[in-house]
DNA sequence: GTAGGGTTAG
């Protein structure tokens, strides 16, 4: 890549199409289109073709939907020799019935199941079960064994348990896939993901055959720990040793893809095994709706609520819930609404998940009211409600800034029963109180957790700092991070994002303290501030290391850089071009979306989401850019607008106000509009005579 | 807890 020049000008808003230098390789990826907003096209298959595209052309077949009527439609699959291909089994696995009846007294094997459960080492199990099955009596019964291998505490006896019944048992024995599978059940509630993979390969290799629940239970511990290809090898697998997989096994798989992203071949897999006659459950539909969710798909939302419709599945509450998210995801608040009266109205009770995401919906929608009813027609009806809930309702308060209704909610939880206040609760209050500016009640429910022996966590530290530093209490503020750091919080990006808007904003004597905790969260950045302070850094080492730091940072933190060094550069009278290099870096990453825009009405300047600083060396570096227009005669619009945002929303820096008043210092034609909150406006006459009285001050 | 799949927080 050739190197940049130090231009004088950045050329921001001329630069055609300005080429990224973000590493081209892997993950992070700093290049977003500043055009397009579509997502990502999805991953196309390796070297082998998936099983999705294996069926392609089969789904294709099945899918042919004949645009006329076809009034003798002909079998397609008419060769008895050939039968139907299917993806999937429509016959479910039998379960497995005990022959002993169910005893409420603890029976002899429970009593032996807690007893072999004490062992701690080989050594205590070997002894215990000797006892148990002295050395020529007969091995226990198939349904004692399994009782045994579910019940036993903790996993490791399960699996002292299954080699004891492995050795005691002749080697002709083949081992029954069920004794595997509950073990596996078993290691799968403890989380040893990586050992149920590998008795899996242990059955492959002693030929004992894998079922779909064996298939069904790898591929689930393989999801949850995101092994999601490994998951989709083992269903490959299935299919290439003849096991056919049932609905259980296909639906884990569809929410592997979904997890995946691929939501085409999701899609595609659906509909084969529709064709196949396949009436899909609710755990399926659950799987698709929570995937389009995620994408913020709402036509793929509405081709879930067909499906459901079509094949006649009655919703419970798990798919009412994952419909709700995924309608607040799509961003549709009024119909997340009256999807959960239809709930209601079928006579089914809504749990704490589906109130949990109806406040979060009207809270993202800021629609306190609703909200608020809805607590009211809560308590009303005795719906249940978890501190998740409860925490869900305070953090809607703390972004709608409802003091009063959190305050009682917080006094309701430190009262009731269960749901206790923990980091979190104390999270949103310290959120609330910081954000309307009362740093001391903040500052008091900081100590208040702590001594309550609730473990702060990076949330409320960020918020507490941020609110410290508002209220001018700088030296507070670090001695709030020491106490969270020595109580093993780990600072994450956002932390170190609001330490940085601290070095910038805080009294010149303070700058040091600030820096020396950010030194312990992220020293590069601590590096980059004093280079950025240097007369001798140059353009190129700036653009590197400012790179380098932002690959390595959360993307949602690194506009918030950016923003933060532009204030630092300018409040602490860094070199001057300083401020200009890092907003044409910032630009030329794709921090800056849409920064200014061009009709033949109107061109405008969008500075909601620059700071102070930012935007007011965007303002400068787009002034100079319209003197060069007006210099070359270009065909300039009638008007030009600046945009600031009207200042109302809870992060807002006060930017109209702070750009009103550079604005008068700077002794440019650009007026409040009075139509427009939060819009400054020019005439094209204005600007053209502002243009030329300084060139002609330049000239004298 | 006596074999397998889906939903909850900045």
């Amino acid at each position: 890549m050739a190197s940049l020049t130090t231009p004088t000008s950045f050329l921001l808003f001329f630069s055609p199409s300005p080429k990224p230098f973000i590493k081209k390789s892997s993950t992070p990826i700093l290049c977003h289109s500043t055009t397009s907003t579509s997502p990502p096209p999805e991953p196309t298959s390796s070297t082998s073709p998936s099983l999705s595209d294996q069926l392609k052309p089969l789904s294709l077949t099945f899918l042919q939907t004949p645009t006329t009527p076809n009034p003798k439609p002909k079998p397609t699959w008419v060769n008895p020799s050939k039968p139907k291909p299917s993806v999937l089994s429509l016959v479910r696995h039998k379960r497995r019935h005990p022959h002993s009846s169910p005893n409420p007294n603890p029976t002899p094997l429970a009593l032996l199941s807690r007893k072999l459960s004490l062992s701690t080492t080989d050594a205590q199990f070997s002894a215990a079960i000797a006892l148990a099955f002295p050395a020529g009596a007969p091995p226990p019964p198939l349904d004692s064994s399994l009782h045994l291998l579910s019940t036993l505490r903790p996993w490791q006896n399960s699996l002292r348990f299954f080699h004891w019944l492995k050795t005691t048992s002749p080697s002709s024995d083949a081992t029954p896939t069920i004794l595997y599978n509950v073990l596996m059940k078993s290691l799968r509630s403890a989380r040893q993901y990586d050992l149920v993979e590998s008795l899996a390969r242990r059955m492959l290799d002693e030929n004992t055959p894998l079922d779909n629940i064996t298939y069904s239970t790898v591929i689930t511990c393989l999801k949850k720990c995101q092994r999601y290809d490994d998951a989709i090898d083992w269903f490959e697998r299935m299919y290439r040793t003849g096991v056919i997989p049932d609905e259980v096994t296909y639906s884990a798989v569809l929410d592997v893809y979904a997890r995946l992203g691929r939501r085409e071949e999701v899609v595609g897999l659906y509909e084969r095994a529709r064709a196949g006659g396949w009436n899909p459950d609710h755990v399926a539909l659950s799987v698709l709706a929570r995937m389009f969710g995620e994408a913020g798909d709402y036509d793929g939302i509405q081709y879930v609520i067909g499906e459901m419709k079509g094949s006649g599945v009655k919703p419970n509450v798990v798919v009412y819930n994952t419909l709700l998210e995924a309608m607040g995801r799509a961003g549709k608040p009024g119909l997340a609404r009256s999807l959960f009266e239809e709930m209601v109205s079928t006579g089914l009770a809504p749990n704490e998940k589906t109130l949990t995401a109806l406040i979060k919906i009207y809270g993202k929608a800021r629609w306190g009211k609703d909200a608020l009813e809805l607590w009211e027609r809560m308590r009303a009806n005795s719906w249940p409600a978890d501190f998740i809930l409860y925490n869900t309702l305070l953090s809607m308060c703390a972004d709608l800034g409802l003091e009063e209704e959190a305050e009682k909610l917080f006094e309701d939880m430190k009262m009731g029963g269960g749901c206790r206040p923990d980091s979190w609760s104390y999270t949103a209050m310290i959120n609330i109180y910081g954000s309307l500016g009362k740093a001391e009640r903040a500052l008091e429910l900081f100590e208040e957790m702590i001594a309550n022996g609730v473990e702060p966590n990076v949330m409320g530290c960020t918020c507490l700092i941020q609110c410290l530093a508002k209220a001018g209490r700088v030296g507070d503020a670090v001695r709030v991070f020491e106490t969270s750091l020595a109580r093993g919080i780990k600072p994450d990006d956002r932390l170190c994002g609001c330490l940085l808007s601290v070095v910038a904003l805080c009294e010149p004597e303070e700058m040091e303290s600030v820096l020396a905790c950010l030194e312990k969260a992220n020293p590069r950045l601590v590096g980059l501030v004093k280079m950025l302070g240097e007369e001798g850094t140059s353009f190129d080492e700036v653009r590197d290391e400012f790179r380098g730091i932002l690959n390595e940072a959360n993307v949602d933190t690194r506009r918030p850089f950016c923003n933060c060094l532009i204030d630092i550069c300018r409040n602490r009278h860094y070199p001057s071009q300083r401020a200009h290099e890092l907003l044409y870096l910032g630009t030329l990453f794709g921090l800056y979306p849409g920064l200014h825009e061009k009709t033949s009405e109107e061109w405008s300047l969008n500075l909601r989401s620059l700071s102070v600083g930012a935007a007011n060396t965007a303002f400068e570096e787009w002034m100079k850019s319209l003197s060069s227009s007006v210099d070359n005669l270009e065909l300039l619009p009638r008007s030009f607008s600046v945009h600031t945002g009207s200042g109302t929303h809870r992060f807002s820096q006060g930017l109209p106000v702070a750009f009103a008043s550079y604005l008068k210092t700077l002794d440019v034609p650009f007026r409040r509009d009075e139509l427009r909150c939060g819009s400054f406006v020019a005439a094209k006459e204005d600007v053209i005579s502002w243009v030329q009285s300084r060139a002609a001050a330049v000239a004298t």
